[in-house]
DNA sequence: GTGATTAGTCAGCAT
DNA sequence: ATGCTGACTAATCAC
């Protein structure tokens, strides 16, 4: 997953310390994003010291590290508002199913009180129910 | 909310290149621990220079700072914990009134069945049904 | 070498 | 001065 380094609100103020090569031409920008073979051919195209390519490297590495981290915070803001937002939609699950719940329950006692209403009606008209039709279970 | 800087896993390596001060004898767990004004008497009582004690100061920033980024990182890590907690929990409860809710449903369809039944016996019978009893709700 | 992660440094904000 | 947090550097690990 190739990441993408740029706006990550970079605090530039520190990278001058970093650079106090003078042998620039190559920006911020390039040197993180050529491949190593391209950055290499451009070190030995311009005539630098052993030394300044060595800083070259390690200013690239450092670049780098630089994205690897931004895109790390991001990565744990992104985890945190995805187990938020599952959390308050579990939550929202659940009330549903609660209403529902409730719903179900004043359904069964309504059914319940008419079937009572029914036995007293047979018991009234003092018509028999078989036992199986008797009792509620 | 006065933190434990201990036991944080602290790079002491790094420490070194920190106190270049050869006028030591106070301690990093004292530097960060003892008060402001104690610190001052002690860096009196020994005679360090305007710039030892600047250095001092910084350095007891430093350490309070190591101490800071390690609690704010713990803390991260307890909400992230708490959340998928609390996130389980639901799951677990939510689960729980599922199958409440498909008991409740098998409950209402005996119910159901069993007032039918009921009603095919009275049509059996041919006793007519008041007709606020012969419908369901 | 690349990418991710952890500990540490520093700046900036708020108190 | 203190405490916290974002951004960065450096070390370390896995690949």
């Amino acid at each position: 997953m190739p990441h993408d380094l740029k706006g990550l609100g970079v605090r530039k103020a520190i990278m001058a310390p970093l650079s106090p090569t003078p042998c620039a031409e190559i920006s911020d920008d390039e040197l993180v994003s050529i491949s190593v073979r391209d950055l290499n051919r451009q070190l030995k195209m311009r005539g630098l010291t052993r030394d300044q390519i060595v800083r070259m490297k390690q200013r690239r590495r450092t670049l780098k590290n630089r994205g690897y981290a931004a895109s790390c915070r991001i990565k744990r803001i992104e985890q945190k508002d995805e187990l938020e937002t599952e959390k308050s939609q579990e939550w929202h699950d659940m009330e549903t199913m609660q209403e529902e719940n409730t719903r179900i329950r004043e359904e069964i006692e309504a059914l319940r009180s008419k079937y009572d209403a029914l036995k007293r009606f047979a018991h009234m008209k003092s018509i028999p129910l078989p036992a199986e039709l008797d009792m509620l279970p």
